[in-house]
DNA sequence: ACCCAGGAAATTC
DNA sequence: GAATTTCATGGG
């Protein structure tokens, strides 16, 4: 993997296992949004940037080699080998197998552990259109405006100042509360997110539960998009009915140490095919 | 009108 | 304690 300066931006050869739609349009992030030409325009780690694949070239417009380094590399997770771990987990079942066939450019992002814990309290019991105007609004009216009419997810300190009246904007309905005691949680030090990255896997699911409005499911997406926790295997009502019908008789544990990985490529495969649980 | 959406809290039995 | 209901909002 190269990473070389071009127009207005950097361009990495070498990539491997991404297909930007696969991974950045599979309902683990709610902030990139797909341009006519393929590309995709969001913000992450405050900053607003343009990415587009061709081939194994991937060009990030209005990035440095320096943020690539600091930012881009992990944010894609490139330093993981997913050809491989596919090779690995395919020979557990041959439906994963065949999930993981059909769609092998999704990768985990490595999203902010803040950013990923609210997305995904706004995520419950909704669909993900809904769920991506909600974080929309909540960067227009709370975030920093970073360029024109472009804004950063706002802080948990930001957040933690507001009342549930001020998030009426956000049309976002009960999870009002809850996003404001996870902010106040957050910044007030009574969760700590960082601990989650690297403390036995139940106490980080304990850690996050100590938020009203964090189960089992939002603790598992957050570990798994915001920490990098790819043993975790979030199951909602998609993965469910992929269980009972595909996986019968088997459960996240029986994925082994790249189940979030197995996961994605599940989920993904199960959206796509709605057809095989009429 | 009814049902569902990357669930969890509140209530009831 | 386990099963059921409720919680806002919007789209099909």
């Amino acid at each position: 993997m190269n990473c070389i300066e071009c127009d207005n931006g950097i361009k990495i050869s070498g990539v491997n296992d991404l297909d930007l739609a696969q991974t950045l349009d599979c309902g683990q992030s709610f902030r990139w949004i797909e341009q006519e030409d393929g590309s995709f325009k969001g913000v992450a780690y405050g900053r607003y940037v343009t990415v587009k694949l061709c081939g194994s070239d991937l060009y990030i417009y209005n990035a440095t080699k320096e943020d690539f380094k600091n930012i881009w590399f992990n944010y894609f997770d490139f330093g993981l080998d997913y050809g491989k771990i596919r090779d690995e987990i395919s020979k557990i079942h041959p439906v994963l197998n065949e999930a993981a066939k059909y769609a092998p450019g999704i990768r985990i992002l490595r999203q902010e552990p803040y950013e990923t814990l609210c997305t995904f309290i706004i995520s419950q019991n909704n669909n993900i259109k809904r769920i991506k105007g909600i974080v929309q609004r909540l960067c227009e009216n709370f975030g920093n405006e970073i360029e024109e009419n472009i804004f950063a997810f706002p802080t948990a300190e930001k957040i933690a100042e507001l009342t549930e009246n001020d998030l009426a904007v956000l049309r976002a309905g009960f999870r009002n509360r809850y996003i404001i005691d996870a902010a106040q949680k957050v910044a007030g030090g009574d969760v700590d997110l960082e601990k989650c990255r690297t403390a036995d896997y139940e106490d980080a699911r304990k850690e996050l539960m100590k938020i009203t409005g964090v189960g089992v499911k939002v603790a598992d997406c957050t570990l798994l998009f915001g920490m990098h926790r790819i043993e975790a295997f979030p199951i909602d009502v998609w993965m469910k009915r992929a269980m009972e019908k595909l996986f019968p008789g088997m459960n996240g544990d029986d994925f082994g140490r790249y189940a979030g990985i197995a996961q994605q490529y599940i989920f993904h495969y199960s959206r796509m095919h709605p057809e095989l649980f009429e």
